[in-house]
DNA sequence: GTCAAATTTGACTTCGAATGCAAAACTGGA
DNA sequence: TCCAGTTTTGCATTCGAAGTCAAATTTGAC
C-alpha cells in the first residue's frame, strides 16, 4: 500500500481512484453505484472489488451538486423538551432513513434564531422541511418561493396555504369536556399553552366553546406546557375558585401532571374524587401509575407517516396542493377524571 | 423581472446571477461572503445588493465540494425515548450550530442499523461525529482510518483510544451508596440496564463494589432502563427478598420512578419510609413533586460543552490525542431515600 | 462468417463556489 | 506627471459524481 494510496483512503477514496484500481472509466465507476444502469456482470464485479479494497463510498456532497438533489430534509424544532417532541423526531428520522433521506436537525432556543436557520436551511439545498415551530407567514412564503415543499406538525400556515398534519384539538377536547360535563363537575378551570403555541390556543379555545355550549362558565389561567407551570396554575385556580374547582382541563399531559400532584401533595386533594384532571397528547407519563392521566393520545405513528409521505410526494410533484390532514386522537380513558 | 430570472430564483440564484447582476466576476461574489477577504467597499456594496435581490444564499453544497469541509457533524443517537437524551441533543444541536456548524441527525431503531448510518455518514463527508450508541470496536476504528474525529458521549471505546466525554459512574455511585449505608439500611436490591449499555454495567458495577467494600450484600435485577422495567424489577426484588428489601439503587431515573410508584401503589410501601430509592441522570421528572428522586445530576452543559470543544479542536487538529473527560455528577439529595 | 441490433463503455461536460496567479486599478510620494 | 507599491479584480482551474452521446463491443440470427 503506498503512501498515495493511504492518503486516498483518509480523504475519501474517488470515483476516479476506484477506476483506475478496476482499469475501468470513471463514468463506469457511476453507473455501477446507480441502480438500473447498464453495466456488464464482469465490470460490476471488478468496480465493486476495488470499491471495497479502496474503502469507497460515493461522495454525496459531489452528488448532490450536480444531481440538484440534496436527500436532505430540514427539521426544526422548537422544543425538544416539550415530551412529545422526542418521540416525534425519533419517528420521523427513522422513516426518512428508511426512504434514503437525511436529516438536517435545527433546534430553536430563541424565535429569533429563526432567520439564522433558515438562512442555513437555503444553504443546504434541502429537499424539504418539516416544521414544528412557530414561523411567520413571509418565513413560510419564503419556502413556497424557493420551491421547497414543506409539511407544518400541529400547526397550520396562518395566512399561507401550506401542508400540515396535525392531531384534532376540536374533537378531542369535545369528547374530554362532554365526558367531564356527564361526571356531574361543577366547577371548570383550564391551564392554557403559551400564548405563541397554535395547538394550545387551539385547544383551549376548543374546549371553552364547548363548556359554553353545554351552559358551563370556565376559568381559564395560562401555563407554559412544562410541569412547574401545572403546579403553579392550580395554585393559582384554587385561589381563584376558592378551591371549588373540581373539573380541570389541562393543554398538555405535562401540565395536567403538575396540577395533579400539587393538588394532592399542596392542598391534600384527591383526584379524582375531588378533583377531575385531563391533559392531552398521551405522552409517556401519562400512563404512569401515579398518574393515569385522562388524555387524548395523539396518534404519532400515524401523524409522522403522513408528514413523511406527505413531504416525499410534493418532493417529486412540487405542483400538488397544500393539503391539510387530520387526524383524530383516541381518548385514553386513565383514572384522573370522574368521567361520565 | 424575466421567467429565466425568476426560475433563477426557484432554483436558487448561483455566484454567477450575482455577478451578472452586480456586473462583477463569480471571484468577486465568492470573496464578497468569505469573512476577511479583500473586496472593495463599493464592490461589496453592489454585490450585497444584489444578493439581496434575487436571494442569493452561498450553496453549501458546492462549498463542501471545493473546500472539502462540509462544516456537517453527524449525531448518533440509539434511543432517543431515554428522557435523558432530548436535552443533549437539544444541547449539542445548539452549541454545534452557534458555531457555524449542522447536524446531521442519525436515530438508531436497532443495533443492525448502524452499519448502514455509517454507510451515510462516509457519504456525507461528515467533519466530525458525536457518538451516543454502542460502536463495534471496528466500527470506532473506521472513524480513525477515515480520518474523521469522534466524541463518544457517555461512554468509552472499548479497546480502541477514541476521545470521550462522561459522567463518572463511579464517584456518584459511590456518594449514593455511601449515603445510604449512613443511612442504616440492611437489604440491598439493585436494579440493573439492559446489558449492552455501557453507563448501565459501569453505574451498576461500581455500587455493588462500594457495597462490598462496606461489608454489604445486594440482589441485583436487570431492567432496561425504562418506568415499566423499574415497576417490573421492583416486584421481582420484593418477591426475591421477602418484601425485605429497604434500599434500592437504580441504574437511572426512570427505572428508579418506574420502582418508585410500584411500591408505592402496587405494595403499599412508604417511601423513603420503608424503602429508600436512589437513582442516576437527574432527569426532569425525578424533580416532580411526586417523586424527589436521590440521584445523581449529570452537568449536561458542561458535558456537551466539553464534547462540542473536544469535537472541534479535533476537526482543526485531528493529530490531537484521544483525551477522555470525566466529569462529576452532583449529588441531589431528594426524598425518595434516607440518607445518613 | 457476416451484419444489424442491442448492449456496454469512455470522453467530455456539467453542477456552483473557492483560490492561485497575473493583470488591472488604485494609492501616494517625488 | 510618473512610478513603485499596494489593493482589488478576473481568468482559469479544481473539487467528485452524473449524464449525454458516440464509439466500441457483444449478441444472435442467418
Amino acid at each position: 500500500m503506498t503512501s498515495g494510496l493511504a492518503k486516498r483512503i483518509q480523504r475519501g477514496a474517488t470515483s476516479y481512484d476506484v477506476a483506475r484500481e478496476a482499469g475501468v472509466s470513471q463514468s463506469a465507476v457511476s453507473r455501477c453505484f446507480k441502480p438500473g444502469a447498464s453495466v456488464a456482470p464482469r465490470t460490476r464485479e471488478k468496480i465493486m472489488e476495488a470499491a471495497r479494497a479502496l474503502g469507497y463510498h460515493p461522495n454525496a456532497i459531489a452528488q448532490g451538486l450536480i444531481t440538484r438533489r440534496s436527500n436532505l430534509v430540514a427539521i426544526i424544532i422548537s422544543n425538544l423538551t416539550n415530551l412529545y417532541y422526542p418521540e416525534v423526531l425519533a419517528e420521523l428520522t427513522q422513516r426518512l432513513s428508511a426512504q434514503g433521506i437525511r436529516v438536517l436537525l435545527f433546534s430553536l432556543a430563541t424565535e429569533s434564531d429563526v432567520d439564522e436557520v433558515l438562512d442555513q436551511v437555503w444553504r443546504y439545498r434541502v429537499d424539504g422541511a418539516i416544521v414544528a415551530a412557530r414561523l411567520h407567514p413571509e418565513q413560510l412564503a419564503a419556502f413556497a418561493d424557493r420551491g421547497v415543499p414543506v409539511i407544518l406538525y400541529n400547526r397550520i400556515g396562518e395566512g399561507v396555504p401550506v401542508a400540515s398534519v396535525c392531531c384534532d384539538s376540536v374533537s378531542g377536547e369535545h369528547a374530554l369536556v362532554d365526558a367531564l360535563v356527564e361526571g356531574e363537575h361543577h366547577v371548570f378551570g383550564i391551564i392554557a399553552g403559551p400564548a405563541d403555541s397554535y395547538v394550545g390556543e387551539e385547544r383551549v379555545e376548543a374546549a371553552r366553546r364547548r363548556l359554553q355550549q353545554l351552559g358551563r362558565d370556565c376559568l381559564i389561567v395560562r401555563g407554559n406546557f412544562d410541569y412547574a407551570s401545572g403546579d403553579a396554575a392550580l395554585k393559582e385556580l384554587m385561589r381563584i375558585t376558592d378551591h371549588k374547582m373540581d373539573a380541570l382541563i389541562c393543554a398538555n399531559d405535562l401540565m395536567a401532571i403538575g396540577a395533579i400532584d400539587s393538588a394532592r401533595i399542596n392542598f391534600g386533594i384527591e383526584v379524582p374524587q375531588n378533583l377531575s384532571v385531563v391533559g392531552f397528547d398521551g405522552v409517556g407519563p401519562a400512563t404512569w401509575l401515579a398518574y393515569q392521566v385522562t388524555t387524548i393520545r395523539q396518534p404519532v405513528r400515524r401523524m409522522t407517516e403522513a408528514a413523511v409521505a406527505m413531504l416525499l410526494e410534493r418532493i417529486e410533484r412540487p405542483e400538488l396542493s397544500p393539503e391539510q390532514r387530520l387526524f383524530a386522537g383516541e381518548l385514553l380513558p386513565g383514572s384522573s377524571a370522574r368521567l361520565g
